[in-house]
DNA sequence: CTTTATATGTGTGCTGGGACACAGACGCGC
DNA sequence: GCGCGTCTGTGTCCCAGCACACATATAAAG
């Protein structure tokens, strides 16, 4: 007799807090996708075709300026979605939304979440919760970016990072920190020295590591721990 | 005979956009209010009794830090409403609610939004959508403060601010603009001073004159204008 | 008309981060 | 195991904004 198999546990976090027939319903419209390194789901500007609920992994939204400089200003790991504008009646988003971590998701189409949406149910409720969560996410980096020095910002920056990461180790480059932290990389250079002098991380060609959590804590701005 | 009174126009653009008998319907709980100058309607953290429906004048959004600092994250005026969290589904607000410029609005009890929302309409849908138009702002402020340079971005800040003015003059002192900007007040002085020197703008002891819109918005950066 | 509090103007030195340049250093492909 | 491309380390100069100090100017109160 074959062995009765369970059903995956479900690691998008807002999925996994709905009534499991709630779900169950949804799941004919969900489709596993990768999350690949560095893949852009979106531009700012575009139409959402399909919400990302991530299972792990993480996004980044940017905004690209006239003049193509960019700023993050938020980041999405498996306690959210990427589409919180349709879930607010939008259909594009003013956003880049970029794979910062390398992962998967369940996506799902925006017009099927309208109709999902509709029903009512649980699902609205933890869409819109999650919304006011990114809200004051987004809030909370714009005070920060302009309080905050860059190597409080830097040790935060990895922290959130690290979150979402399955281990100690990910693929990170300075430049790439520059960008998202809206500095040159020579200071990310020098910022993230001064945190591997002092063995809160250790690094090379690209990969970051973790090694004291505790006192990257302590060297990060109070803005860790709001989101 | 007694002339027929005509109800007088509904000046909050939200509420303007509701059809009329569902703005009739809502009109029982709406209660007009002052908005005095500098007044501060709600402190971050704090439950929300009462949303704002602002009538004219301005309404200030801020974050503030542990060590006191304050950052302006948002505005809100005639065309939105404070208290869109309560539209999400939350009981308090993560941000300090100022009136930066003085006005009326109507007010409404949160629990009476809370069950006016459940009976569906138009409502819901135009409160949603300016929910996601405050995360835009939000947004773009995030990345603007870390992208541009204080006198763009005080350019912005007083066309926003004016934009919500009855008159081209209007009270603002040197020592509020620098609070609002994130920089010290002398900074403020010294661009101010440049505004007034190109006689783009006048001002006297806490009195601005907006004297050259369109060179004011040449003078700003992208960002006044994606609100 | 004088006083006083408030608002603005300005000078000086300091520092974080920007711009740019170039020097290792490591990994990968041939 | 050599060469090349990609990351990272560092140096140098510069400037915006900060900290702080103090000088004026104007309104409002007496």
């Amino acid at each position: 007799m074959p062995k009765q198999s369970r059903p995956p546990p479900i690691r998008n976090q807002l999925l996994a807090a709905l009534p499991s027939e709630e779900y169950a319903r949804l799941l004919p419209h969900l489709e596993s996708v990768p999350l690949p390194f560095m893949q852009i789901l979106y531009e700012g500007g575009e139409t959402i075709g399909h919400v990302y609920f991530p299972d792990d992994g993480l996004i980044s939204l940017l905004i690209v300026m006239d003049d193509g400089a960019v700023r993050e200003i938020g980041i999405i790991g498996n306690e959210g979605m990427f589409g919180a504008a349709v879930v607010l009646g939008m259909k594009t988003t003013t956003t880049r939304a970029l794979v910062q971590l390398p992962g998967s998701a369940k996506r799902m189409k925006a017009a099927a979440l309208r109709e999902v949406l509709k029903r009512g149910g649980a699902l609205p409720d933890v869409l819109r919760r999650f919304a006011h969560a990114l809200y004051t996410q987004v809030s909370q980096s714009a005070a920060c970016v302009s309080a905050h020095a860059v190597d409080k910002r830097l040790a935060r920056w990895l922290l959130m990072t690290h979150d979402h990461a399955p281990e100690n180790k990910f693929e990170m480059k300075h430049e790439f920190m520059a960008t998202m932290l809206g500095v040159t990389r020579s200071v990310v250079t020098r910022a993230a020295g001064r945190l591997q002098t002092e063995k809160m991380i250790h690094y090379t060609r690209g990969q970051v590591t973790v090694l004291d959590r505790s006192r990257l804590e302590a060297a990060a701005c109070e803005c860790y721990g709001v989101a």
